[in-house]
DNA sequence: AGAACTCGCCTTTTT
DNA sequence: GGCGAGTTCT
């Protein structure tokens, strides 16, 4: 039964156990499907649930994955089986040894955010004051070498970078945090340095596959080897064709190397296509082909036919939010589902242009993981409270809410708080009796204290739900929020929602702590996955977060040069062609059809989504790729006119309201044709409609773009 | 000393 | 359009 439903190679590498297997997987050839059959067949065949390691890429991919696998075994609990990302895998191990890494049990898991406020500090200790993206690129310096198994508080030449590497180590100890880093550095020094522990898992897995697999990067690949050391039960999926993690240290390179470390691998090609057209799969395929780094792939399909794909200019980013909506609804009419429809953009600044074009037409959607739930202030106060309670020596997260709600704790206290408990040790017990401190800093500081002993009383007695709401009620939570913030109500619903969220952590987990609710909320970034289903709707989200999905229709938008491919990945072919690839990933998402739209204008509009100026401001070219589809797989929206005003009845009269024109665009009238814009000049600007320049307002007199 | 206000710069992508 | 740094106000 469960392998009736696979082709012979898929059958193949379900079967395979005698030795590792390395299955390369073009786009939809069906590798989860191989991934969930092979461990339903292992189940089936009598092997434990939880003797078999699944790596996921996502948290998502994880769920899904134990969905379809306990369809196929019904009968079988599997809720203990390994199925998880690295990073929630390294975490369960790590929490059985946290003594070995130099932590406490009840140790947390400080995120990007946390991660940022520690470098700055850190840089602020040192007497350098490092703008944001100085942080961040500090940050991911560090970050990066830890991915590839090295560290920059050993080894750096920078001596200013290898100072900061090596406190914020110290930091995170001392705080008893991880960072998402240190999460497998830490589970795989435990692995290397323990023999007994190594062997321990090495004879406890009977199977490990790992999904996305030219997505992992060097400390990734070292857990792997080391839990898969001499045995046969291994197997890799991945197609380097896919691969768009690189900057996050992830490397194809993987690939090769898994022949090395694991001799005798047998490799498997899937090649057939069960998901798009033939179009879409010949449209993807001649793109991919303009890469150099990869071994060509014959990608094929039984399928035959298929719609063109689609591709729609527009004057600016607002129309083409607009066309997007309108795109949606003619879909709607042929009867196509909201919920198999997925807007991809590049990155998620954009995702507000097209939440804006929905809304105006009123279809639903939601934004997978732009605005994370866990990003807002509201819920990062209160965790701050959560993690400061769990551990007072938490100092990212006391600095963040010594003085949330106000209480007269402004920054020349904070440090000199933060001082005293680095430098002498103090406790918030100390610095409330410490005489040293002014009168006006104690009389703030005494309530906090005791209103933290209080709390942690409750937590302690009564459960985290009941602290929670002690919490919040002592805090007078809710009417700060009325006090600061217009939409108020909004942000408390979000912290009930995280009230909710804990009674069901409280009620559902064996164990319930502190430190446990934290890290698990760290790990799992989208609300989503915390229960409750959405409606019908339409998904938007980046083409990284795309990558596993598939839906009938998608729409990739932003289809220019310096944001598909990205300006900043530009530097090197590496680079380009890692661009080229996200744009693979996104037209290979498509069963049915492929819409591609851009604008010409972006910065004009919106700039609150729209860094990218090329230069002086002159209007942006469409994407190199879309040269790279044949023309017979595409069908350009063609020249077609949007007025440059958006019409206006003002009582009797017609207006168009003001939209900016840009130097170089061209432009429609009526009556003089063609031309193209020379200057702008006051309201006015100077257009050349072959060879005669004329001086035309736009609101009065109608002007279209020509695109 | 702390709050309130203004200005400029930013974001590529994520566990 | 938000966030941090810098500046002015109380």
């Amino acid at each position: 039964m469960i392998l009736e439903e696979l082709n012979e190679q898929q059958k193949e590498a379900v079967l395979c156990d005698q030795s590792p297997l390395l299955i390369l997987a073009g786009a939809g050839s069906g590798k989860t499907r191989v991934i969930t059959h092979k461990i339903a067949w292992l189940i089936s065949r009598g092997v434990f649930p939880s003797k078999s390691l699944a790596v996921t890429f996502t948290n998502k991919a994880a769920g899904e994955m134990k969905e379809r696998i306990s369809r196929l075994v019904p009968s079988i609990d599997i809720r203990n089986a390994w199925v998880g990302t690295f990073h929630s895998i390294s975490l369960r191990i790590l929490r059985r040894y946290p003594e070995k890494a130099g932590l406490e049990n009840n140790f947390i898991i400080y995120d990007r955010d946390d991660q940022l406020s520690l470098v700055k500090d850190l840089a602020k200790e040192e007497e350098a004051s490092l703008t944001r993206s100085e942080v961040a690129r500090t940050l991911n310096a560090i970050s990066r070498a830890k991915q590839d198994g090295e560290s920059l508080a050993l080894e750096c030449e920078d001596p200013f970078l290898k100072r900061i590497a090596a406190r914020y180590e110290e930091r995170l100890l001392e705080a008893n945090a991880v960072d998402f880093d240190n999460i497998l550095c830490f589970t795989v020094d435990i692995l290397k340095n323990n023999k007994e522990i190594r062997e321990y898992y090495n004879n406890y897995f009977n199977y490990i596959l790992v999904d996305e697999y030219q997505d992992t990067n060097r400390i990734q690949f070292d857990f792997i080897e080391l839990l898969g050391q001499g045995k046969t039960g291994i197997c890799a999926v991945g197609d380097e064709d896919q691969s768009i993690y690189s900057w996050r240290g992830a490397s194809a390179d993987n690939i090769f190397r898994f022949e090395e470390s694991f001799p005798q691998a047998r490799i498997i090609k899937l090649e057939q296509n069960y998901r798009s057209t033939p179009l879409i799969l010949q449209a993807a395929n001649s793109v991919i082909r303009n890469n150099t780094f990869r071994k060509d792939k014959a990608l094929w399909t039984t399928k035959v036919g298929g719609e063109k794909i689609r591709v729609i200019p527009n004057p600016d980013r607002e129309s083409e939010g607009l066309a997007v909506a309108r795109e949606i609804m003619g879909l709607k009419q042929k009867g196509e589902k909201l919920s198999e429809i997925a807007v991809f953009v590049r990155t998620n600044a954009f995702t507000r242009d097209i939440e804006k074009g929905l809304r105006s037409s009123k279809i639903p959607y939601k934004i997978i993981g732009a605005l994370r739930f866990f990003d807002r202030k509201e819920v990062r106060d209160i965790l701050a409270y959560l993690k400061v309670l769990n551990n007072e020596r938490d100092l990212v997260s006391l600095g963040r809410i010594v003085n949330t709600p106000k209480r007269g704790l402004g920054k020349q206290s904070l440090d000199l708080i933060l001082t005293k408990i680095t430098r002498e040790g103090a406790s918030l017990r100390d610095l409330a009796a410490d005489d040293t401190l002014s009168p006006r800093v104690l009389k703030a500081l005494i309530p906090f204290v005791s209103l933290i002993d209080r709390v942690k009383a409750v937590f302690d007695e009564e459960g985290l739900g009941k602290g929670l709401e002690q919490l919040l009620k002592e805090l007078g939570y809710q009417q700060y929020l009325n006090d600061e913030y217009e939409d108020a109500g909004e942000r408390w619903e979000n912290v009930i929602e995280l009230m909710n969220d804990i009674y069901e952590y409280e009620s559902s987990a064996e164990h319930p702590d502190l430190a446990h609710y934290l890290s698990e909320v760290t790990l799992i970034q989208d609300i989503d996955l915390l229960g409750r289903e959405e409606a019908e709707a339409v998904s938007v989200m980046t083409l990284h977060k795309a990558k596993g999905l598939e839906y009938d229709s998608v729409i990739i938008s932003g289809l220019e040069d310096n944001i598909l491919p990205h300006a900043n990945s530009q530097g090197s072919y590496e680079e380009l062609e890692e661009e080229r690839r996200l744009f693979y990933v996104g037209l290979t998402r498509a069963r049915k059809r492929v819409i591609l739209t851009y604008a010409q204008a972006p910065s004009t509009f919106n700039r609150a989504s729209s860094f990218i100026f090329s230069g002086d401001g002159s209007f942006s070219k469409p994407s190199r790729f879309l040269d790279e589809i044949p023309p017979e797989h595409k069908e350009e929206a063609g020249k077609i006119l949007v007025p440059a005003g958006r019409k206006e009845e003002r009582g009797n009269r017609t207006a168009f309201q003001r939209v900016k024109l840009k130097t170089g665009m061209k432009v429609y009238h009526d009556k003089w044709g063609e031309g193209f814009v020379l200057a702008s000049k006051m309201r006015n600007y100077v257009i050349d409609f072959s060879g005669k320049l004329r001086e035309v307002d736009p609101s009065v007199e109608k002007i279209e773009i020509i695109t």
